[in-house]
DNA sequence: TGTACATCAGTGAACGCGCGTTCACTGATGTAC
DNA sequence: TGTACATCAGTGAACGCGCGTTCACTGATGTAC
């Protein structure tokens, strides 16, 4: 073979990690297909021998991106527990650095509008994360520790949102700073 | 003239309310001039005597739904207190009609992604919504009242966007009781 | 009262462009004999 | 060892399409005289 062995799936993960990234910055929209194998030093013609569509690989951008997000937080957890978690999530690096950063805050609005398939994969992914992390809170009962779960990534995630959305910086430190502050007390707590 | 003297002031009005409701349902790339001027009932050509392009369409759009949202959760504050404006937040009547609802879990993440102009334009106006807010929950001083509802509108829209990405019903309806649960004892407490 | 002209919100053909996708092809290297 | 053929990741021209935007025009009604 003209190629080594495993070239073809390097290639296929090279696409799907440019791609989780530029999704991540640009929005489903904002990068194109040839635009994203020019990143790659590649022609566009070649992707469809990897995906059946744009679709697809968004599917598995998201879903790729989850899980490296996903192994960020919990060697986090790891290292300083869930304060720790909270801190990195709510830094300047992670809202000013949205490709290298959590799907969440940059993608859960566009996957509210994508086809069915890619919604219900990407409910599986989150289904994991939650049951993951409700592992490192406390909490008596493990009901109790999910939904604690639930509500830290809805304020981690509209907040890293909001507080990209806003080009104020001091309002959108304060953002930042404030939930925070606030899940750090609200999950210690018990 | 041919048309009733305040006629193109309607006109405008009308082409920003059905966009607005629009891009919450379908995003900034999601509904094109063409086909938002052919839900009025007008042909395309006319759009540029009322608007320079659509970035400046979308930046009228957001600020005009950001205006109607406020003066709905005012509303809300007035008859119910804080504890009401959280459960209309967090009802699933909201959370499957995008297009009658706040813009925030609809659109920040794109707004993260405007042109300064657009995001300046954002910032007033919810530097406006959280100061106006800020006049209706407890808390001793002015600087405390503002954190919590920077605090309740992260996690407020981060919820509504995670519960209208995932296909679960139940996880989608978790989502949004735990935070719900969760602010209305952090928002009534002290 | 009747005619000529001005106004201007809205029309629709046309533009260049980038998009997602298809497909016949290339060319480097492997295998067969 | 040398030749013919098979493999297949990647190439790039071509497609139809919808997009945002421009602009000469329309036609209903107002005003001037």
């Amino acid at each position: 073979m003209r190629y080594k062995e495993d070239h073809k799936e390097q290639t296929h993960k090279r696409i799907v990690e440019t791609a989780s990234r530029e999704f991540r910055i640009h929005g489903f929209d904002g990068i194109g297909i040839a635009r994203l194998m020019a990143l790659l030093q590649l022609t566009h013609g070649g992707f469809y021998s990897h995906f059946e569509g744009k679709e697809d690989l968004f599917e598995e951008a998201m879903s790729s991106s989850l899980d490296q997000s996903l192994n960020f937080m919990v060697q986090e957890l790891k290292q300083g527990g869930i304060a720790s978690l909270v801190h990195s999530y709510t830094d300047n690096l992670h809202r000013d650095n949205p490709g290298r950063g959590c799907p969440l805050p940059a993608l859960s609005g566009e996957e509210a509008r994508r086809p069915p398939g890619s919604r219900e994969s990407f409910t599986r992914k989150y289904d994991e994360i939650v049951a993951t992390i409700a592992g490192y809170v406390p909490g008596a009962t493990a009901e109790e520790r999910m939904e604690k779960v639930l509500v830290m990534f809805a304020a981690l995630s509209g907040a890293v949102s909001l507080a990209r959305a806003v080009s104020d910086p001091a309002l959108s430190d304060r953002i930042l700073r404030a939930t925070r502050d606030h899940l750090i007390e609200y999950l210690s707590g018990e």
